[in-house]
RNA sequence: GGGGACGUAGCUCAGUUGGUUAGAGCGCUGCCCUGUCACGGCAGAGGUCGCGGGUUCGAGCCCCGUCGUCCCCGCCA
């Protein structure tokens, strides 16, 4: 193929088909790049040796497709291009043929500079011949079977589970697919194969696995797409470790194809101390943690500097941000404080306090105990007096609050850090696992508990015989856990629950009756009656995996024929109206037209 | 549902305080060129300034609305 000659096939006769990549036309001498999956070579037509295909040549514009009979010759010294795989040789044509002509496309796949996404996704076949994206999907397809081959040889079975499915009124919403045969009925795309895969354990298929599309029909975001990939799995008689061990393997195999060694196994941490240290359930370890300054704050201090005394004192150093001029630095301290809004919260400004006698000591405890470098940035937030009303239902706001604000400015000065650049080693990607999440989560404006995972997973046996299930519903800490990569959620599993009184009590608790409950999940809690093993799992995105592996931020590189953030698929134009004969045979009448 | 950025030639973008005929690079078309590889030279074509309305003697620029793309919040058990 195009990309695969190398000096030593000189002499070689050849034939070679692509598309012409870029023409160089000297008059009685053309040359042709032309480029497959595999890479470009050059082709040279020289008018003597083959008057033929040098008028071929003439006519030969960007894009069409060639193919082209010759030989093989190195380079006469001095002509080689050292920027091609290719470019100690070129072939010699003695022959072209133009199997297709192209019209002049919008933007040209040989061009560096890319144009913009609207353009790039209504000719995605144009955009797909570009290097990048060939580069892109040959590694999505490398790391989807280094999985397979993983779980396969360690036992498991992929199982494939239906599409169309029964609607579960909790979660994302579903994309609906209307019954022909059933008017009024609607089947749902599966928003995960979660039920599924645990009847699989019931039914005694010991380790599933299976690389998974599914459907939420939920507002997108730069990794978030409305169908997307999952690798699914589950297993009998597990403990947490099992999982952790089974995603480990893969992982590590799946990373082997991008050339990267992994060396297992993750740092593990509750989600409490993620939320203290990070402020988030997803902490990007390629920065430092916050630091509580709690003890530096002494009720004395907090009393003249107007700060809360129940409350924690933060603080966090964004690394290598440099010299700020006063102008940069007030402004960019206002700007946060704008951000701040009402929300009770203010900055604690320690470059000030410095020139201050009676709080320098102050200045320099914090600047120590945050690891303060010379040219790093330190944030401190203070509550302001008088406890926010959100404290009451979320003691953990102002972490989470701080935590947002680490990752905004980690962000606006990630030229200057760099932590965010790869170098293409394994330090690049900080693998984390995230253990013990809470049980429920509040819900503010319904005034209900929610399942924080869903509702199948399994609480800490000893906080269910405390009963806190009942009395102390923010305090139960599930079996569940996610798996973060550079403060990106790749995925999420737990120890499912296997008895039927407890998935009932579980049910109950979340306000569900037991009728309730029936109607919604009654074949589940049937089949859990018939003998159900201890079983857990997770899924994981693979195509965040692929996006992480391939430097993008954003799913649109490693997805062939994404969506835009309103869902639109601007190649086919979908969505799209449908007859009116078709809606009749669905039972189906369209209230309002947009 | 809310906030922000963007929308000018096929593509990437510039366009000053509202003022003559809206520009550049790349691409495209034609001609020339035997060692280029982002080839080069000469000539040329190409515009509903997203769309609709308004202000004004005059709008790419100001105002109102609307559409599209991107990013974020809400949402994503």
């Amino acid at each position: 193929m195009c990309g695969d000659l190398r000096a030593e096939d000189a002499g070689n006769d050849v034939v070679l088909m692509g598309w012409v990549n870029r023409r160089r036309d000297h008059g009685n001498l053309i040359f042709l790049d032309v480029r497959d999956r595999s890479g470009i070579t050059q082709i040279v037509l020289d008018i003597e040796k083959s008057p033929e295909a040098h008028a071929k040549a003439e006519a030969a514009r960007s894009e069409y497709v060639v193919a082209v009979k010759g030989s093989v010759r190195k380079r006469a010294a001095g002509l080689e291009n050292p920027n091609m795989s290719t470019g100690d040789v070129e072939v010699v044509a003695h022959e072209l043929l133009l199997l297709n002509e192209a019209k002049t496309p919008p933007f040209s796949p040989a061009e560096e500079a890319i144009a913009n996404e609207e353009v790039r996704l209504k000719y995605r076949y144009l955009d797909l011949r570009r290097v990048e994206m060939q580069k892109n999907f040959a590694l999505r397809s490398r790391v989807a079977m280094a999985i397979r081959n993983y779980l396969v040889a360690e036992g498991f079975l992929e199982i494939e589970t239906p599409f169309m499915t029964r609607s579960t009124p909790e979660g994302a919403r579903d994309y609906l697919v209307p019954s022909r045969v059933h008017g009024g009925h609607f089947y749902a795309l599966p928003q995960s194969p979660q039920i599924f895969k645990q009847i699989l354990m019931i039914s005694g298929f010991d380790k599933y696995f299976q690389i998974a599309r599914c459907f939420r029909d939920e507002d997108l975001r730069a990794d978030r797409q409305p169908e997307f990939t999952q690798i699914d799995l589950e297993t009998t008689f597990p403990q947490q470790e099992l999982i952790f061990g089974f995603v480990e393997g893969f992982l590590k195999a799946a990373f082997r194809e991008a050339g990267i060694t992994l060396e297992p196994p993750f740092v593990q941490m509750t989600y409490d101390d993620a939320i203290k240290n990070y402020g988030i359930d997803k902490p990007d370890m390629r920065l430092p943690a916050m630091v509580s300054l709690t003890d530096e704050l002494t009720s004395e201090l907090r009393e003249t500097l107007k700060i809360e005394q129940a409350l924690p004192v933060l603080g966090f150093v964004i690394p290598s941000v440099g010299e700020l001029s006063g102008t940069a630095r007030k402004s960019l301290l206002s700007e946060i404080r704008g951000g701040f809004g009402d929300s009770g919260l203010d900055l604690l400004d320690v470059a000030r306090l410095k020139t201050n006698e009676t709080f320098a000591p102050l200045a320099a405890a914090i600047e120590t105990k945050a690891s303060l470098g010379a040219d790093d940035l330190l944030i401190v937030v203070t509550p302001k007096l008088g406890t926010p009303a959100m404290w009451n239902y979320d003691p953990q706001w102002i972490y989470k609050r701080v935590g947002a604000l680490r990752l905004t400015l980690a962000a606006k000065f990630a030229d200057k850090h760099k932590r965010f650049e790869q170098t293409g080693t394994a330090a690049d990607f900080k693998f984390l696992w995230v253990t013990d999440f809470p049980m429920y989560e509040w819900d503010e404006e319904h005034k209900v508990w929610n399942a924080a995972h869903h509702p199948f997973t399994s609480p800490h046996e000893e906080d269910i015989k405390a009963g806190k299930l009942t009395n102390d519903k923010g305090a139960v800490r599930a079996l569940a856990y996610d798996i973060v990569l550079n403060g990106t959620e790749l995925g999420s599993g737990s120890i499912r629950i296997h008895r039927q009184d407890v998935q009932a009590e579980i049910f109950r608790s979340l306000g569900m009756t037991d009728e309730e409950a029936h109607e919604r999940f009654g074949f589940f809690l049937d089949a859990l009656e018939y003998g159900t093993p201890p079983h857990g799992g997770i899924a994981l995105g693979l195509d965040r995996i692929v996006m992480i592996l391939a430097g993008a931020t954003s799913l649109r590189e490693v997805i062939a024929f994404p969506k835009t953030a309103k869902a639109i698929d601007l190649m086919v134009d979908a969505p799209t109206p449908v007859s009116e004969q078709q809606l009749k045979e669905l039972s189906l009448r369209v209230a309002t037209k947009s």
